[in-house]
RNA sequence: GCGGUCGUGGUGAAGUUGGUUAACACUCUGGAUUGUGGCUCCAGCAUUCGCGAGUUCGAGUCUCGUCGAUCGCCCCA
C-alpha cells in the first residue's frame, strides 16, 4: 500500500491550525490598511524571464526555482518571490500613470523555492510582503521598515534585531566593483569554485562566501563605505536618522548584503535572535530597488519593499511562547433527545442567525455523551430539544456557568438566551 | 547541493545481547439501570513497528536501498 503523503519540503495547514493563520493574515490586512497599502494578487508562475534576469547571480534565481514547460515552448515558473511580478504587473497595468505616487501595494501568498527543507526552511512556503514603488526618499525606506517592524512587535516578537545597511547607489555599486576586484585579481584562482563565479558576475557577493572566510585576500577588504558616494552616504544617514526618529532600534551591518541582486541603496533585514529560530533567523528582508521598474519595460522609478516569512513569523511567535489564536468557544449548545425531528436544528439555525456560535447535535447520542461536547466545545448556554418540553412547544434552556435552568416556551429561545448570555459578563 | 542524527498507535513514548500474545500515560469511543456533563471506575482502540528488499530457524531490534523529518553548511523569508 502505498503511502500518500505530502511532497518534501510542504506542508498541510491543519484545521487547529488555521486559526493562527488567519490570526497573522488578519494583522498583516489591518496594518496595510492603515498605512494606505492595497492588496495586489499576481498569478502563481510567470514567464521564466520574469525571474531570470540578466546578470542575475543568486542561487535562488538559478539553482533553486520550478521550472516546467507545457510543452508550447515558453518556460514557465513558479515564483520564488513576490517582487518580481509585482513589479511586471505594476508596469504591465502602467500603474505608474493611473495613480498618485508612490503606488503602494501588499501582497501574500505561497513561494517555491526548492532548496533542502529544514525547520523554518520549506519548498513551498508563504510571503507577505509589500512594495513601495515610484518615489525615492529616506522617508520612505524608514516607512517600509516601521509597517515590516510594528507588524511584528504587534504580534508580540520581542527577541528581534534590525539589521541594516546600504548597498551605494549605481554610481557607489560600479566604483566599488572595480575596488574589488582589484582588491581580489591575485586571489581569484585560490578561492572557492562559488567565489570564482562571482568575481565574473558580482564581486560583491564575495563577501559573503563562508568557505574562503579566512583566506588572507578576505582579511582586509576594502569597504564598500569608501565607495559611497556623497549621496549615497547622506540618503544612509538619513534613512537613520528616520528610524531613529520613530524609534526603531537597528544595528549597522556592513556584512550585510541581500541576497536578491536588484537591490541598491537601503538594505534590511530583521533576524530573531531566539535560539529555536535556528540557522533560519530572518523574519523579514527587503531593500530598495532602483533599476527594477526600468528592467521590466517602465519609466526610471525606484522603489522599496520586503517580505516576510510567514511559516517563520508563527514559529517564532510559538517559539517565544505568544498565545495565538485557536478556534473560539461556542456560545451555545443544542442537543436533541429522543424523536424531536428537525427542531433541534432549527433551534440552532435561529441562534446562529441571532449571531451566537451554535453546535448542534445531529445524531442520536445519550444525553451524557452530548454534555460530554458541550463541555469539550466550552459552550456558554446549552439548549435541550427534548420530547416531553417539545410536545408542549416548549424547550429548556440551561446556563452552564451557573447551572441555572429555565423551561420556556419555543418563542422565547432568542431573548432567554440573550439575557443568560448576557449576565455571564458580569 | 554537502555532512550528521532520527522515523514504533490520534499524541508523548517503553521496547533487554534479534526469540512466542508490541509496556506505560494521555486522547478518543462505549459503558457504570434507559433525560443532565466536567471527578472516579470499567471496557475497547497498532494482524504491526515510514516503505521495500536482504541476512537469519526467527527482526521493531542487524545490512542495504528508498521516502520523510531534523541539525549544521550553503542559501534565504
Amino acid at each position: 500500500m502505498k503511502n500518500y503523503q505530502t511532497p518534501r519540503g510542504t506542508q498541510d495547514v491543519l484545521p487547529e491550525e488555521s486559526y493562527r493563520w488567519q490570526q497573522v493574515e488578519t494583522a498583516m490586512r489591518q496594518l496595510c490598511r492603515l498605512y494606505g497599502y492595497d492588496e495586489i494578487r499576481t498569478p502563481i508562475f510567470e514567464d521564466t524571464d520574469v525571474f531570470k534576469r540578466e546578470n542575475d547571480s543568486s542561487d535562488m534565481v538559478n539553482k533553486e526555482m520550478y521550472t516546467f514547460s507545457m510543452g508550447e515552448g515558453d518556460s514557465l515558473t513558479l515564483r520564488p518571490e513576490g517582487t518580481a511580478g509585482v513589479i511586471r504587473s505594476f508596469v504591465q497595468h502602467k500603474m505608474y500613470g493611473r495613480s498618485e505616487l508612490p503606488v503602494k501595494l501588499w501582497y501574500k501568498g505561497e513561494m517555491f523555492r526548492h532548496e533542502r527543507p529544514q525547520k523554518g526552511r520549506y519548498r513551498q512556503f508563504n510571503q507577505f510582503g509589500i512594495e513601495n514603488i515610484g518615489l525615492k526618499s529616506p522617508l520612505i525606506d524608514a516607512e517600509v521598515i516601521a509597517l515590516g517592524y510594528q507588524l511584528v512587535k504587534n504580534f508580540g516578537l520581542s527577541q528581534i534585531k534590525v539589521l541594516i545597511n546600504t548597498l551605494g547607489d549605481a554610481a557607489s555599486r560600479s566604483a566599488y566593483r572595480a575596488v574589488l576586484k582589484e582588491h581580489f585579481k591575485d586571489a581569484v584562482e585560490e578561492l572557492c569554485p562559488d567565489c570564482k563565479r562571482r568575481y565574473q558576475q558580482n564581486p560583491l557577493r564575495l563577501l559573503d562566501c563562508k568557505v574562503d572566510r579566512d583566506h588572507w585576500s578576505m582579511q582586509h577588504v576594502p569597504s564598500l563605505q569608501d565607495s559611497l558616494t556623497e549621496a549615497s552616504k547622506t540618503y544612509f544617514k538619513e534613512v537613520l536618522a528616520a528610524l531613529d526618529a520613530l524609534k526603531i532600534p537597528y544595528e549597522v551591518d556592513e556584512k550585510l548584503v541581500r541576497g536578491l541582486d536588484y537591490y541598491t541603496d537601503t538594505v534590511f533585514e530583521v533576524v530573531s535572535t531566539h535560539p529555536e529560530s535556528g540557522s533560519q533567523s530572518a523574519v523579514f528582508a527587503g531593500g530598495r530597488y532602483d533599476g527594477l521598474v526600468e528592467y521590466f519595460g517602465g519609466p526610471e522609478m525606484s522603489g522599496v519593499g520586503f517580505a516576510l516569512g510567514m511559516e517563520r513569523l508563527i514559529l517564532l511567535a510559538e517559539a517565544e511562547g505568544i498565545i495565538l489564536d485557536k478556534k473560539p468557544d461556542c456560545d451555545v449548545y443544542v442537543m436533541a433527545l429522543g424523536e424531536v425531528g428537525e427542531v433541534p436544528l432549527e433551534l440552532a439555525t435561529r441562534c446562529r442567525k441571532a449571531g451566537w456560535i451554535t453546535e448542534c447535535n445531529l445524531v442520536p447520542r445519550s444525553l451524557k455523551a452530548q454534555f460530554k461536547s458541550v463541555d469539550r466545545r466550552k459552550a456558554k448556554a446549552v439548549v435541550i430539544a427534548g420530547e416531553n418540553e417539545i410536545q408542549n412547544h416548549q424547550i429548556t434552556i440551561k446556563h452552564i456557568l451557573t447551572q441555572r435552568q429555565v423551561t420556556v416556551d419555543l418563542t422565547q429561545l432568542e431573548e432567554t438566551l440573550a439575557a443568560m448570555l448576557k449576565e455571564e459578563g458580569e
